[in-house]
DNA sequence: GCCGGATTGTTAGCATGCTAATGTTGCTTG
DNA sequence: CAAGCAACATTAGCATGCTAACAATCCGGC
């Protein structure tokens, strides 16, 4: 049966996920493309393309449409770096950076809206497994410095 | 940290996934998207576009376009119902129906394969709580007569 | 000094997902 | 019977993900 299949099951789990926080970000104008970049350019501003793709586990040219249409919507500005010409080094706009406030709570709230129809010890079960899942096999952004 | 995040850990894992199974279907002229389709078909021929769409958990444009591309490479074809003028149904071609022997196994690996990270108890909880995330708030896919 | 390899960003082209809107067909209700 | 509603398939347009291929830049070794 396909409903027991892992690939089915996270492939759903995670359009609902994705579908239920991009309703709510959307009135501020923010795609749901958009949020990993801005959760890591809130904690660090200023990373490059190729940092950002690595920490969001995202290949480079799928980034760099996602800034292009960032940098559209009034997010993010390009800034070259003046130490190294291949770098473009990505900064939040004064809109971008006061988002936090309003929108961090809404993604809190949506995963403690799906994760309630847990009890506390799934939740921590299921991410301690899907950590486990995507740390063994994966190659990248376990190395990556934040 | 994003990385505690269920809708972060989901998205990754989803694609880890696809990514993995697209690569080793892909040789026999099978796309990601059409796998699903595939699956449901070899269990019942002949499925109208809108019951495949609600058992896929797809909406019905997406699903459109999947079949023109299974269409298109010889995996299926459209026959118009002869009793009910608006539904087409989707026949598999011989090609198609063959794939199963050949295409199931591979799918069955990359669960294994994935899945051997875990214990055995641990991949049944896995999925288990999975399923109760999807069931418990899902609207569709849950009424639907296989 | 310079040359070949590595890194970065980008373009092109495709697949897969969504919403909004439309046309056709079937069915129900008055 | 007709009018209106519901269901189905589709088109248009967009976002997000991928691979393959390229140009520019930097760096290490000769």
């Amino acid at each position: 049966m396909i409903e027991d299949s892992l690939g089915y099951l996270v492939n759903r789990m995670a359009r609902l996920m994705a579908h239920e926080l991009g309703e709510r970000i959307r009135p501020a104008g923010v795609a749901i493309g958009q949020w990993a970049v801005l959760l890591f350019l809130w904690a660090r501003d200023g990373m490059t393309q190729a940092e950002l793709s690595r920490v969001v586990a995202i290949e480079p040219p799928t980034m760099v449409r996602t800034i292009d249409r960032m940098a559209r919507d009034g997010l993010v500005t390009r800034a070259p770096d003046p130490e190294d010409g291949r770098l473009s080094r990505i900064y939040l706009t004064e809109r971008a950076r006061s988002l936090s406030d309003e929108l961090v709570p809404l993604a809190a709230a949506v995963n403690e809206e799906i994760l309630q129809r847990l009890t506390a010890s799934e939740a921590r079960a299921l991410r301690r497994l899907l950590t486990k899942l995507l740390t063994s096999g994966g190659s990248s952004s376990s190395n990556v410095p934040l």
